[in-house]
DNA sequence: GAGAACATTTACTGATCGGTAAAGGTTAAA
DNA sequence: TTTAACCTTTACCGATCAGTAAATGTTCTC
């Protein structure tokens, strides 16, 4: 199997356990779904873990470099980049494919905090905050740190409860409170 | 089986499938655990997603009834009310049995909107909102409906990121936003 | 104590789970 | 053209999935 076609199969599983969640979704049937069969997958990964890993880490980078490029593609300043934060959650939660975040996902069926696919997740929230860490720091926030764990709260809230409710007004509503957090943090 | 023998398996069940898991959570090992036959089991729910919903309705009581006496509990003022919802939160945190909430986890394994499951999260979420807003309105906020989803996102939010990064930290954070959000409402 | 009514267990169904052994195809060097 | 290396498919493994039929207690009435 070439570079290339691994990445597609990581893709589609990726797809595939977004959209049906880690347990619901078989080898057999993943295998149905990729066009890859079983004993070809896993002449690439040894276990279903490694494999949901392998997704988990991909859905990372493209998840965090999609977010922080389009904040930085909708606000200039460091503060409205925070703000735009907001805005950007709004235009993914409107996306027909939307189910809420893989990890909060792949957290609620893997809660053993010393599993990997847990640890995973937490690591890709912990690497949100870096980032949201340096932004607040350049917009001249006082506790930098503080503000960028408050607006993560808000984040992670926001996609919980847009994956429930209103996801247009959830949207807004973070934001909202956004704007009073961050004011009151500068 | 008596009334009491069937509330105390529902209640097996949920800590059960709080703890591990709706999909990986099997029957026969349910019946292991509850001490109740699988047989005995499906006399009094037809399928496993009844037993699901019933372990959701349980807990959607117990948790919304300890959540809201709780806060009466820690502040007599409504504006104080809506701040110890977070020192609730924190002590929930705290329990060595915490696994973050079970309607996030229900909705995260049965994530099509249409389904019974997915349902019965979100109406516990708006169960929460409209409590909210009921203080908020004591409070004296300027817009209570706002105010309570804001403060649920925060919630929502706090409860996700408890459960993978430091739960008491969460807590701290959640409530800090919490009293600006609060402040800029009154 | 006989017998009806009900509750519970054991044992099973076909389907699917994660994972693998063995066989069949394809390609390329010799 | 043969052979070896690699990749993929088919077919299977024991275990477990949700759900059920038939048999076995157990309890209460008469």
């Amino acid at each position: 199997m070439s570079a290339s076609k691994r990445d597609e199969l990581v893709q589609k599983a990726l797809r595939a356990f977004y959209q049906g969640g880690f347990h619901a979704i078989g080898m057999d049937r993943l295998a149905k779904e990729t066009g890859v069969s079983k004993t070809a997958i896993y002449k690439h990964f040894r276990t279903k873990e490694e494999l949901i890993l392998a997704t988990l880490r991909l859905r990372d980078e493209q998840f965090r470099n999609w977010l922080l490029r389009r904040v930085e593609a909708l606000a200039a300043k460091p503060k409205d980049q925070l703000l735009a934060i907001f805005d950007a959650l709004a235009e993914w939660f409107e996306e027909p494919e939307f189910k809420s975040c893989m990890f909060i996902k792949a957290s609620s069926e893997y809660q053993d905090r010393t599993h990997p696919i847990h640890a995973t997740s937490a690591e890709h929230k912990r690497l949100l905050a870096v980032d949201f860490t340096e932004r607040a720091k350049k917009a001249g926030s006082k506790n930098p740190q503080a503000l960028a764990r408050e607006l993560l709260v808000l984040k992670e809230g926001a996609i919980v409860l847009a994956h429930l409710h209103d996801a247009a007004q959830v949207a807004k509503d973070a934001r909202h409170a956004a704007e009073k957090i961050i004011s009151a943090s500068l």
